[in-house]
DNA sequence: GGGAAACAGGACCACACAGGTCCTGTATGA
DNA sequence: TCATACAGGACCTGTGTGGTCCTGTTTCCC
């Protein structure tokens, strides 16, 4: 599969949705607004905010905001965010004691470039892109 | 975690070991020279058979060969082969009517750079560079 | 000052899938 | 003829994601 998680991608969705309304939005507004299911969205929303993405408002007419614009937040980094650090594989880096074929394995510290590769690629695309030629008011201009 | 699977690793793990001793290798014999548990390994292998990668070999005296060097062996089409098409969302290409929040979603269509880009990535890397620098009898040159 | 709105931070459950094992059949060589 | 080894399944289990819910806290409006 290679496959990143539904919570990744409801981000993405999310944030893309944030960053064309622009301003503060709820947690139910952003539910409403992309067809995901509000305690999820809340769930995502809250992920987001523990990594500084976005900024809770409590209280009544509180809400989320972004904390940076979509050009400016790389695809890497919600994805670390939601998923935790980018890797292949479970021996990366300093992954010792973690692989019991660790002393036999003809493979052992290869992976590190695929990794970086792999890193080096969603770093160069931001939300922005994802969410289409202008971070606001995209629909108008996106002809499906 | 945007991981891999297992099977893939162990794919990797054992095409690296077919590589470096050549010639036909029986599935316990890899298993023994990997560390991979036996069953493993033949389901790996058979996977591998199955997409041309490698050939088997039945009878006394068979096992599994090569069908090319691993210089000439992509790691994106291992990975295609054990996992199926190299994609990050399930929205893919011509995915219609998987996704229920396909009217209303924001970044429809947009991930297909996103998978071409990690495509990319791994198919510039081959197994011969996991495996090491030299696609057989490897241990003796590479200086770890 | 009271109540409503909305986030914060958990715990919790169920389903799906990967990981792994096993069994039977078939082909090949000694 | 028999032992070896692949071929191709079915099958079970454990983990992790996905999703829901509950309680507490904060803030604003009346």
């Amino acid at each position: 599969m290679l496959r990143l998680s539904k919570l990744t991608d409801y981000a993405v969705v999310v944030l893309a949705r944030l960053g064309s309304e622009g301003g503060v939005q709820t947690a139910p507004g952003l539910a409403a607004g992309t067809g995901v299911a509000e305690p999820t969205v809340a769930k995502v929303l809250k992920i987001l905010a523990h990594h500084d993405l976005v900024e809770g408002q409590r209280g009544a007419r509180g809400g989320y905001r972004l904390m940076r614009p979509l050009r400016d937040m790389p695809l890497s980094t919600v994805i670390a965010a939601i998923e935790g650090p980018i890797a292949l594989t479970a021996c990366v880096d300093n992954g010792f004691g973690s692989c019991e074929a660790e002393g036999i394995c003809a493979v052992r510290g290869r992976w590190d470039p695929v990794n970086r590769a792999i890193r080096d690629a969603l770093a160069g695309i931001t939300i922005a892109d994802l969410a289409g030629p202008s971070s606001h008011a995209s629909f108008s201009a996106a002809a499906e």
